[in-house]
DNA sequence: CTTGGCACTCGCAACCCCCGAGTGCCAGAA
DNA sequence: TTCTGGCACTCGGGGGTTGCGAGTGCCAAG
């Protein structure tokens, strides 16, 4: 028996189940695919796949659909990566290229996503794991408060407001300005990570009569830096789970509640990072360490320098397809996101 | 005929039909309620409400269900709002003080009205038209480019960097310094939607040779402003839609893309918003004007200046309790974003 | 206006039965 | 050894039928 008919009788087991959703037989399988051979051998080999685990048959008398091993094995060894079109790469380029500010690229990114694949498309914000200070911005706003605003190489902002304590309406400009001045020179273009102990550092060379100020804005500093070093994760497509001829027969609200777990999905692209960059990573039904997502197939990639995008969909999805499109638009948000 | 005797009946299928979400007969109200009439007696009041349009009978024999119109009837006349317990209160409370920010404040005021309700819950992100500037800052960030962020009175922050064409790395900080001056001068503690033309009219004052640069910098500040009066909104809780025995029979789908419609629940918030302030309003099911939510009540409120917030639910749901969960977080959350 | 009684209506669950897709296996051919 | 045609068998699902019971509408009497 030939090994290598089986792996074709298992892709096009595959490639048919995806198309139909129902069950496949022996004989659909000969109408549609021309493996040269007839409808018993091609019976005695699914037994053999059914035997390797590959493909299982829902009950008795109907056709065989794949497991999640049948899946795997077809993403590894049977699929290649299906490119997009020239046209749709264009489409894609000049929609990310159109985004006003790093939201916008984040919102029409998943938006994206989900449109070209019909699944749930998740992107987590830019990692700031490599960010760097751009700059540290501090401003009286009356009374003995101050705000301290944080600006990260990536563009994004985080601001908070510290009561110092004391009066600096008039007479403490210069206080301010040179703690500013510090601030800056402590902090701009450092990692994001290495900021709190810098600052640390600076506040030796702070004058003592000003030192609780300096605390106050240190203090406040650390917990915005603490803020955005906390990922976040948004979605988009979640209607596309409830599509008719949907799978996740009675599971779709543990999808659904596993999808608000936000956690889960950061943990999830972070596990599923791959060494290689622009490579896609695919995580198959049972594969996946979280219970919720035990009924659905994770496709991600990464981009930028440690960011993850992908999308949920269930395990019988069009896996070049989805593929080539988490592939293509990790790389455009990539490029993007370097200018 | 007692009219009042015919609201109560009608006041008691609701409950009953909210609790068991099964058509109630007149035999099994009154074994839950003391009406103190007969079965037979029941059944003419049910026969005159079905008469008025306010209950209706999904088959010839099975018990009666209240209209959209019977739930209007019902939110209207027959029901107050069930005050949470103090304990809930002080829940609300505390977990909403807990917040660092305003995203944070946000966030929590979503997942706590959805896990309060067990429903879908929106809120709007807090409205800037009646905001005001808080301080405007220009960050030189190397070669030709000013970064400009706009810091608002709520605590939103909005940055936009632009290229002024000419080099400022030496000799210009007095440009950029003036022109920080002016603009603050000019915008701080204006309503947002008045600073534009008051920036318009302050580039009268520049000296023309540094014009290009501040009409770089005004046009920025507008496309940020623009930016912060575009409003966004947040959810939580869209697993409940698949809770066990939801209704939604197959409109499932329709309800998640309404969701993913911003646009289209802004516009609601907004046109739902009351007089009174602190007032609960809700749409029931047909009343509602989008046809994704035709099959679902909103219960909406607003919370300071002017947002609005609020669950997306079955038209078969807790009205009493739902109106106090979300007159109590609005409230709260005014309270809260009023410091 | 209310009440008890009674005939009637239908949705629904259970049941049955049949059909057909699909299988496994076997004996013979290549 | 591998492939093929044939054949008996299995079983899920669709369609029709039936009985049950909840619930109704109506009526005549209180």
């Amino acid at each position: 028996m030939s090994e290598d008919r089986r792996l074709h009788v298992l892709r096009a087991i595959v490639q048919d189940y995806v198309r139909t959703s129902e069950p496949v037989g022996s004989k659909a399988l000969l109408e549609r695919h021309s493996l040269g051979v007839s409808a018993a051998t091609v019976r005695n080999d699914m037994a053999a796949l059914e035997e390797d685990g590959l493909i299982t048959a829902p009950h008795t008398s109907a056709g065989r659909v794949p497991t999640d091993a049948g899946y795997r094995m077809f993403v590894d060894r049977l699929s290649g990566i299906k490119p997009l079109s020239k046209a749709e790469k264009v489409a894609i380029q000049r929609l990310l290229e159109g985004a006003v500010d790093l939201d916008d690229v984040v919102g029409r990114t998943v938006r994206l996503l989900s449109s070209l694949t019909h699944q749930v498309a998740v992107m987590q914000y830019p990692s700031l794991t490599r960010s760097t200070v751009r700059h540290v911005e501090l401003v009286p706003i009356g009374g003995t408060r101050l705000m301290v605003v944080l600006i990260v190489n990536t563009g994004r902002v985080e601001q908070r407001v510290v009561d110092v304590g004391r009066d600096l309406a008039a007479g403490h400009e210069q206080v301010v300005a040179d703690l500013r001045s510090l601030v800056n020179r402590t902090a701009a273009g450092q990692a994001l990570t290495a900021v709190p102990a810098l600052l640390q550092g600076a506040l030796e060379q702070v004058d003592p009569a000003d030192r609780d100020i300096a605390r106050a804005v240190v203090s406040a500093l650390e917990d915005a830096l603490e803020e955005q070093t906390e990922e976040r994760v948004v979605l988009a497509g979640t209607a596309n789970l409830a599509r008719v001829g949907s799978d996740f027969p009675t599971s779709l609200g543990e999808v659904l509640e596993a999808l608000e777990e936000h956690v889960v999905l950061l943990k999830l692209m972070g596990s599923m990072a791959t060494l290689d960059d622009e490579a896609v990573a695919v995580s198959i039904g049972a594969e996946n360490p979280y219970a919720g997502l035990r009924t659905t197939s994770v496709v991600t990639s990464t981009y930028g320098p440690a960011g993850g995008l992908g999308v949920v969909g269930p395990t019988r999805m069009d896996y070049p397809m989805t593929m080539a499109a988490v592939r293509a638009v990790a790389h455009y948000v990539s490029t993007i996101l370097d200018t």
